[in-house]
RNA sequence: GCCGCCGUAGCUCAGCGGGUAGAGCGCCGGCCUUGUAAGCCGGAGGUCGCGGGUUCGAAACCCGCCGGCGGCUCCA
């Protein structure tokens, strides 16, 4: 593909191996074949922001001596300088100084060296850069690259790779305060937010992108189609769906509800709030207590309820089960209230009541592996639907250094993990391990998916666990005639629907597929005045509604302004009826589907239908509804 | 929860070194034979997030609370 991104360094292939070389080294790799670098490339961004983070860092010491580095790290969109100043504030000239600094050390020739581990932790004991020898000590690497100027010295972390740039251009975003190493209980240091580029060129193409952010914006999105608010009164992050957005998630319930039926699983429904002791059985007041809602009532403690299992096990406990009938699926889309800290709210994405299409399957040891397969093969199923396809995930373990925040035993726990693992590894699905993210009753598989800013939420969740099953003694009768012990999976496929719309509207920039928008047609008359033309559009809503299609007629005013309209709802088919519609009974739709430029940017697709009748119609869009959901919704 | 920023009409925003409110869109009314992204004219609409303080006087300054955004942390 060809880039006009800036040029970051090179790939030097020699053989198997892969080099990285800078760009001032190109002559002298002569006849070896090089591949750029850009700065659009992932890679190239690390490279890039890796390298400016160095030449902060030493502009912060050129500036004050008196600072200490705490770290410099980057996301997609800007760098985070942090130091720490005492008790200084940083004014608008440190900042200016700062920037024009590191611009004129950018244009430098820079060298970056290889220091051992121990030479290096000298020379910042020297220094006295007692933050960095912490990062250095605790960081299991034998050598590290440094860059020098002026007698001080910047720790790179990542890969190093010399550059110099004489447009290179910084911004100053915003400060912010975060504590040193994350950790709540200790001192702060002041973040710098910065945003680099190597050149104005990559400053402008970046712009761009981020107007095409704020356009993706579900909270802006879910105002404009008119889906849902939150009120003060109500509360933070409790949400109110007005009937555009009502509509849309009785739709994602009806489809989930019908294709759970196919494959297997019997609904329940349970109450939103319990006494205390449903909640001590099954340890959520002892590990999950800070997220829970808990009042008193007639001398009695209640809660409201953060998750459904519990219940679902209750209804599972009403008999006696034969090894031959399990698994049993229960399914219920079950709303949930958890207390979320203020400060981690947003929009859709995190709030602090939600409904889950939560699921608990309970079934014998020897059934997990095929159930894990199944339930795999659901999830793949149901996100093609919603046409979503790039997803990744991740194994979620226990910390193994910090055992008390979970139940059950160490041998309960390993079996689970190695049962999660081997489901992921038959199936042939690349995941990534992680420590310490295990739900406190089990491991779990997190499935991700990437919001407009790039950011990975977590949505599908499926979790083992053998821990609550001994905690509410359930069993099943075994062929041996014995009480054995089942094995419970948690799972949530789309996760919540809050948060899964939010990430939806952001993936189709509000552009719902036809099956899920809240209107699918808008029946717009030519003459708003023809009372020929008008009756025979209400006509036709009547009868697209009766066949229950989401048709909405639109009649006020000028055609124009009423198509402009009706793009701006972003209803996919827009019908004009006017009198030659009248007179022939064909009908032209225009289609207005989700779809993206070159460069990814939100860019509609359009295609014009044409129907015979509104006969016609219906059966067009009943037939392309069944197409999208895979013959579930028809 | 912690740190920073922000909160003016339904929406987007202007006004703010103190003298008690403005625009565009939307809404309502009227006019125009109106074929695929904004016709024209007029009108209504605001305890300036809430509470307290300073002041002769506060949307503007100070404090507290609520809510939002961006981080930290946490998570479906």
């Amino acid at each position: 593909m060809v880039s006009n991104s800036d040029v970051i360094a090179y790939i030097a292939k020699k053989d198997e191996h892969e080099e990285l070389i800078p760009r001032t080294k190109v002559k002298e790799y002569g006849n070896t074949a090089l591949q750029p670098v850009f700065f659009d490339d992932e890679l190239g961004k690390r490279l890039f922001y890796s390298w400016v983070c160095r030449a902060l860092e030493l502009g912060v010491k050129r500036i004050s001596k008196s600072y200490l580095l705490g770290g410099c790290s980057w996301t997609l969109n800007e760098i985070r300088l942090d130091i720490y100043t005492f008790n200084d504030s940083i004014n608008d000239r440190f900042i200016k100084n700062l920037l024009e600094e590191t611009t004129r050390l950018l244009s430098q020739q820079l060298r970056a060296e290889k220091v051992e581990k121990n030479d290096l932790l000298q020379i910042l004991k020297e220094k006295s850069e007692v933050l960095i020898y912490e990062v250095v000590k605790d960081n299991d690497s034998r050598e590290f690259m440094i860059v020098k100027d002026d007698g001080n010295v910047s720790v790179c972390l990542d890969t190093c790779v010399e550059q110099s740039y004489d447009e290179a251009v910084l911004e100053y975003v915003n400060q912010s305060m975060v504590h040193w190493r994350g950790d709540e209980k200790s001192f702060l240091l002041t973040r710098l937010h910065i945003r680099a580029f190597p050149s104005k060129k990559a400053k402008d193409s970046q712009a761009e992108l981020e107007r095409e952010y704020s356009l993706r914006d579900h909270v802006i999105l879910g105002r404009e189609l008119d889906l849902f608010l939150t009120d003060p009164s109500v509360g933070a992050g409790l949400i109110l769906w007005a009937p555009n957005g009502a509509i849309v998630r009785k739709l994602m319930e009806e489809f989930e509800y019908k294709l759970h039926l196919r494959h297997g699983y019997q609904p329940v429904v349970t109450p939103h709030l319990a006494t205390s002791e449903l909640f001590e059985t099954s340890g959520h007041l002892s590990y999950y207590r800070e997220n829970m809602y808990v009042f008193d009532h007639d001398g009695k403690t209640h809660v409201v309820k953060p998750m459904n299992c519990p219940f679902h096990i209750l209804i599972f406990k009403r008999k006696k089960w034969s090894y031959k009938e399990l698994p049993v699926r229960y399914f219920e889309f079950g709303t949930v209230y958890r207390y979320e800290r203020a400060g981690t709210l947003h929009g859709l994405t995190r709030v602090r009541g939600l409904t889950q299409d939560d699921s608990h399957i309970f079934l014998r040891p020897d059934q997990i592996q095929e159930e894990i397969g199944r339930l795999l093969d659901l999830l793949r199923l149901m996100y093609s639907s919603y046409g979503i396809n790039n997803y990744s995930f991740k194994l979620s373990l226990r910390d193994p250094n910090n055992q008390s925040k979970y139940i059950g035993s160490a041998e309960l726990w390993e079996k689970a993990e190695k049962a999660l693992e081997e489901a992921l590894i038959n199936h042939g699905i690349p995941f990534k391990k992680e420590y310490g993210e295990a739900a406190f009753y089990g491991p779990k598989i997190d499935i991700y998916l990437k919001d407009s800013l790039g950011d990975r939420k977590c949505c599908g969740t499926i979790q083992l666990d053998f821990n609550l099953p001994e905690r509410f003694n359930i069993t099943y009768v075994d062929q041996d005639n014995k009480e054995k012990r089942v094995v419970i999976i948690h799972r949530a496929l789309i996760g919540s629907i809050e948060r899964f719309l939010g990430i939806l509207l952001e993936y189709y920039a509000g552009r719902l597929p036809l099956w899920l928008a809240p209107v699918q047609v808008a029946l717009l008359p030519v003459d708003e005045h023809s009372e020929e033309q008008r009756s025979y559009t209400l006509r036709m809503r009547e009868e697209l509604i009766n066949n229950g299609i989401r048709a909405e007629a639109m009649m006020e005013g000028r055609l124009q302004a009423r198509v402009r309209e009706a793009r701006k709802l972003r209803i996919p088919l827009i019908v004009v009826i006017g009198e030659k519609e009248l007179r022939t009974e064909e009908f032209e739709a225009q289609w207005i589907k989700y779809g993206v430029d070159e460069k990814g940017r939100y860019k509609p697709v359009e295609e014009k239908i044409t129907v015979r009748g509104i006969r016609g119609l219906v059966e067009w869009i009943k037939e392309e509804v069944g197409r999208e959901t895979h013959g579930i919704i028809k």
